[in-house]
DNA sequence: GATGAATGAGTCTTCATTCAT
DNA sequence: GATGAATGAAGACTCATTCAT
């Protein structure tokens, strides 16, 4: 994920997301914006996170990796200081608790393949459905197991947490699941996908096969992913029998 | 899973599992099916496990569930001990630790899938290998949905602890999945599925497709079970795309 | 130690020692001795310790070789009950609490020395003072070295015993340091000793350096605490500069 | 023991220690040392030991009192921290373990009383092996009984401690007997001790004498321990008997 | 006589969290 | 911005003790 597009999200994520620590945050997205526009940072055309913000960030993706490696309950915070190469206490400087860094971690998982998605099928362009379909594929997957750990914690710990917590990320979820739906739904009445398939099971028996990949695969050869999301295209439109 | 089942089980688990807590324990389930000849059990046919016994089965269902809903480090032993209805240091009396109560659910669970799905196949007889692939689809839903929560809470759990623990078990995994290979690889002989298809991969898409269930299912109608597995049958066989 | 004499030793200390478990402590050294006269023992003449006794006994000998190893507090019950081939509960029938398996190995180990020098002593007859002196410093090594743990491990824990615990044992301690004074004191007067020797610091060291031989001595030769006892006392009468 | 020396002590002890808790333990004494050279603690003259560290010498300073008066199970975190003036989860910002405290107690008494000793017999110039051997037993005696606690500790616990906590004390142990059996040797060769007084068995009386004296001691009139240490040089050198 | 099963109080230890500096 | 120091609540685990059988 480039820091352009984290931005973007910790910015859609913020909005979102609990109480701010002190009356006047200077952390807030928003304000970190503004700073991105400042002079010298249009010079370069890059956006240039302050040192502030790289702290959160090494927070957030520290966070990610130990959530996805270990769970939740299993992750202290010194772990995500350490690996963020912080003290224990400094993480309060920019959250407020374990939680909403759980939260924020929960919300640019999604985001991140939920994103990653819709721009695979938007790039695509004039295309058949199944190929659209395997384009999703392969960027589900992308976000899984390449991109970074934001995704693959969140689909690795959600079903494990307490109903509070899970709360907040049901309406993102439920607009993922629907736009999948919506993509089998255009195969379906374009004829590339059977007349007796249903829509929710068929998603989610693919989302399944596609999510359960954390748990076997490792990225060893340069376009596993793409063999990967290839394979399942296949073994989804064709199945297995001899025709 | 059936009493008698269980106590198969446990019988076998306590012969690969760690230093039994007093010399003799009289708790291991060897004693216990000797006790079940007893006349008064011989009788009814059914085998009663003594109180004791009891309370060992109650400490493990409930560690399965809670490991199933929550995660391993998430659950605390005076959470099991309330649900077993005993004391957390009674817990100590049966185990010697949650790491043992943890090692004992895993291998019940996977125990459990892997001797349903070998006598589904077995009790099959003479079918066609799509039908035998069908019944085995159907034994680890089942298994995996219906029956207890060790299995489940093996699937959920496992991918999140710490090497030190899954290395005990990685000989039945490992079992599980050649078991499964076995079984394609017998259809693909057969011709029933294409010659082109690679045995590895689609074992990883059908049991990730099948695992994920645990994240979205919940067990509303009559056969539920059996109608999601007749549907995963026909996606993996025939596909989606229209003849 | 003999069973007659333990047996002895166990009555008296009964006597002294605290609450009976049960109205009528069937246990009681009163009563045990009672069956020791019971037809089939006195024909034999050996003092025949019932099944029940042999127990008890083993229960006090295996607590005095853990508390003398392992101090009072890092001494479990269970520890106890295995060593004296016995369950934890099981305890509880011969005692009423872990104190007074203490209060009575404390007080064996004490009586234990004690009657050990006392008959050194008497039996000596006619002899030097510093004889005499040597025959009581060689009864009390051995009784710490190596008759049986019940001396070493009063002489090892007491120090560290809330006040509460060693209260009761204070007065007989009082009379062994008499005893002790006395023979000095007689060896003094007789002029054995010199005239300007405080006898308490002279007990004092000489106990001190006899009691500490706990911490290094291990026997290995024959008459590994005679030789030991000689050279103790050699050291004490002549010192060790030249003449 | 001052506060100087005890910084040296610690920062000895911190060496050979285990595991420091945070990779860049900032309580390390090399750290307080520095401190001390700031200009205000320059002119007093005083080693102002930080507010942390004060936490650390008063968590030590507790343990070996307490360890000293009632063994080292019998001692809980809670009683230390309630001595220490903290909470008892505060141990955990020093110290890994309660064993690690346990450790470094036991190599600062070691090393208190072995110094201790060295520094006397250096300071004491040319005199004779006699008057060097009493400054050494006045030295050691006054480490035990007047310096600080950890001496006393030690000796007093040492001898129940399981091997794996022995173990890493051994080597110093040796040390030190080593150092009076040279002490001894050296006195025996100039003719000031008898040629037919071993060596070894000297010094494991001598020792026995002096280290017994906690069991007894306690300090009354000003220099008890002057007269004591007098005494018992008296004693070994001279014997009891007369002339 | 003896024990299997259980318990409650307490032990060491961990950890999210706070806050003065 | 950041951290060192501290804390309280809770976690796993131990242990003396009880008691029905």
């Amino acid at each position: 994920m480039h820091p352009t597009r984290r931005s973007l999200l910790v910015s859609k994520a913020q909005n979102r997301l609990s109480r701010p620590k002190r009356s006047a945050n200077p952390r807030s997205s928003t304000i970190s914006k503004r700073k991105a526009t400042a002079p010298e940072k249009v010079v370069t055309g890059i956006v240039q996170t302050s040192k502030s913000e790289k702290s959160r960030d090494s927070i957030l993706e520290a966070a990610a990796k130990l959530f996805r490696r270990q769970g939740y309950s299993a992750t202290t915070l010194r772990q995500i200081a350490a690996m963020a190469e912080i003290k224990a206490g400094s993480i309060y400087y920019y959250f407020d608790s374990k939680e909403q860094i759980l939260d924020e971690v929960l919300h640019l998982g999604l985001l991140g393949v939920f994103e990653a998605v819709k721009k695979a099928v938007k790039d695509a362009g004039n295309v058949s459905h199944r190929r659209r379909i395997g384009l999703a594929i392969e960027a589900h997957l992308a976000a899984l197991l390449e991109a970074s750990d934001f995704t693959s914690a969140n689909i690795r710990i959600y079903g494990q947490l307490p109903e509070t917590l899970k709360k907040r990320h049901r309406p993102l979820r439920r607009a993922y699941a629907k736009y999948w739906d919506q993509l089998f739904l255009d195969a379906r009445r374009a004829g590339e996908i059977r007349a007796d398939i249903e829509i929710v099971p068929l998603r989610i028996f693919v989302l399944g096969a596609l999510n359960w990949t954390i748990e076997w695969f490792s990225l060893d050869s340069k376009n596993a992913v793409l063999k990967l999301a290839r394979r399942t295209e296949l073994l989804i439109f064709d199945g297995v029998k001899k025709a």
